[in-house]
DNA sequence: AAATTCAACTACAACGTTTTCGTAAATAAT
DNA sequence: ATTATTTACGAAAACGTTGTAGTTGAATTT
């Protein structure tokens, strides 16, 4: 515990804890040399005022959450260190909270942020059904959130995205310019908007250019997903271009082709988006469309702050647009030379 | 801001506030009829007891915080998880602060967290040079703290690690038996103490085998660790086997190879720590000494939460050992058939 | 019948800050 | 010289919860 509090200050100054209330904040009220003494003792003592008297007092709490649904994926971890990075920056303390892609705890976590313990939210919402009266709850408490990635269209708030339409284009585009013929789009939720217009994107992409292909449903359970995988790609007719909504999903592709013997790109093209680290130094080197992970975190975090700070005004279309990049490599046929 | 308060709920119950606290909590002196009026008004209301006001006057914040050098790394990233999953069982909320690798930063954290505003701190140090005085001086104010992965040995708190001494000596055995002469260990710092035993465990089994070979310091500025991996590798004697004490490296000896044209594992074998999902798909898949990220974290929260329930006393000597494991794939030799 | 125990509640202070409202002395204005 | 203003501070009331120390009225014991 930290025990050196106002009261010993003022004590100790001959001050009352008005007084060095208002002189540690550097009030005008105070004159220079009482404020220096008190600057001075609280040095020496190593005063740090109490954050929760303070929060109580002042009914904010210099604090935000941060709700995601998974942290080991380079994507939600950098958005993380961009938010870490802002938030730090503005004297602000971050709250982590994983909802493991599970609406239940998402609804659990919006519920328990009710209670004032943090002055706004960044989150992007779980993949499994979407339900948002948990979100609406917390909104009506005004509580600000700002949504990343991973929006709700529901809900009028800030959010940072990405060109998903565009880029879900792009992608399917790449994979039929690189010649494929028969495509297959894996998604992971029929729920979030940001893959709604990824296979809205592919879908467009395909009656543009004449192709055919189906839209695999994967979920959060790997085993099911690498099941799905295996059975599409051991088909007669399976496709020769995979496009992966998220990376998880390319890595599953990777080991199913690695168990069937297929090669990539030769058999099997593959896109995902994705953020992985080592995407150039897979076998093959993996094309992919990268999301500015860090800079949505950071612009995210930007936007909740000018929220808190009241210099900001929500409106219903209210959305900040990053664009994601088309890294083009071996996966899809890219400088075959080995 | 929530407005629903204890005051508001006695007033429409025609009863004090201490009851309706007491009966919230449950407490044996309050009669079953009242209780179940109080939980029904509490309930219909979405009261939610204001933290801030609690944590003051219980002087318990009922939240931990997580230091760490970076979150852009599946090894911490896994950390958290396993951090965040008992922490969120045991109804704790956990802040995140990132030192960037940086100990002016670490100590600046260190610093905020004497406020008292956590119970509770797990943390790793950063691997810029070790003064942990602003360490001790959390200790001091009583706030218990759980090392994982890197540990002080200057400090007596409880201690989550991996075997890296024996790892050390066991990645380069490895090496060693698939066939290198010329060795060099790429080590991230000289102040931690799991980079000196790994680099330990790398130098005896050098002695032991007598091989001949050297260790380069990198830093946490990865250009100037491209630089110094390069001018290695394009050395006349440059090593066949290279030993990297983290992930981020091997990555850069991977590309190193491909600008220079080595092949791995022909003319370099690669060995690394590294917690890296795709370590099996890269070209060639990575031999790595994985560390079990996810049980780190969550064991060294659960010995937090021990010591903050007094079940727990901390003896000079207090660490857990759990270790990595060893997984051979090509970059040292194994499977050469593509 | 008086004293004791008990069950079920209430009053109030405390936690450490911040803020509102004063107030005394010093200075300036009339 | 009197009044107004300014400067620099203090007293006390919040913020919402919890713990200690009562206070009832009823039940039990003596």
């Amino acid at each position: 515990m930290n025990s050196v509090n106002l009261k010993q200050l003022a004590r100790e100054l001959n001050l009352s804890v008005s007084t060095v209330s208002r002189a540690l904040r550097d009030s005008w009220e105070i004159s220079t040399p009482t404020k220096q003494r008190v600057f001075a003792l609280a040095k020496e003592m190593n005063f740090q005022p109490n954050p929760y008297a303070s929060s109580l007092r002042k009914h904010r709490s210099r604090t935000i959450a941060v709700v995601i649904p998974e942290v080991a994926n380079n994507f939600f971890a950098l958005a993380i260190k961009g938010i870490e990075t802002v938030a730090r920056a503005k004297g602000y303390h971050v709250l982590i909270y994983l909802t493991n892609e599970d609406v239940a705890e998402e609804a659990a976590i919006a519920s328990s942020l009710q209670s004032g313990r943090v002055d706004g939210v960044v989150l992007s919402l779980c993949g499994s059904a979407q339900d948002t009266r948990h979100l609406l709850e917390l909104q009506q408490r005004n509580i600000p959130m700002v949504f990343f990635d991973r929006v709700s269209e529901g809900i009028t708030a800030p959010k940072v995205m990405t060109n998903d339409y565009e880029s879900g284009f792009v992608a399917t585009e790449h994979l039929i310019k690189s010649g494929c013929r028969r495509l297959a789009h894996l998604t992971i939720s029929m729920c979030l908007s940001i893959s709604l217009k990824r296979q809205q994107g592919y879908l467009d992409a395909m009656r543009r250019f004449e192709r055919d292909g189906g839209i695999i449903h994967c979920g959060s359970d790997d085993e099911a997903n690498y099941r799905l995988i295996r059975e599409l790609l051991a088909r007669e007719d399976r496709p020769d271009g995979v496009f992966a909504s998220v990376e998880k999903l390319a890595v599953q592709v990777y080991h199913v082709c690695r168990e069937l013997g297929l090669r990539i790109p030769e058999d099997v093209k593959v896109i995902s988006f994705s953020n992985l680290v080592t995407a150039s130094l897979l076998n093959p080197s993996l094309t992919t469309i990268a999301q500015p992970a860090f800079d949505m975190g950071k612009e995210a975090a930007t936007i909740l702050f000018r929220r808190l700070e009241k210099k900001y005004i929500v409106t219903p279309e209210d959305r900040v647009m990053l664009p994601a990049r088309l890294e083009v490599r071996e996966s899809t046929g890219a400088g075959l030379s080995r």
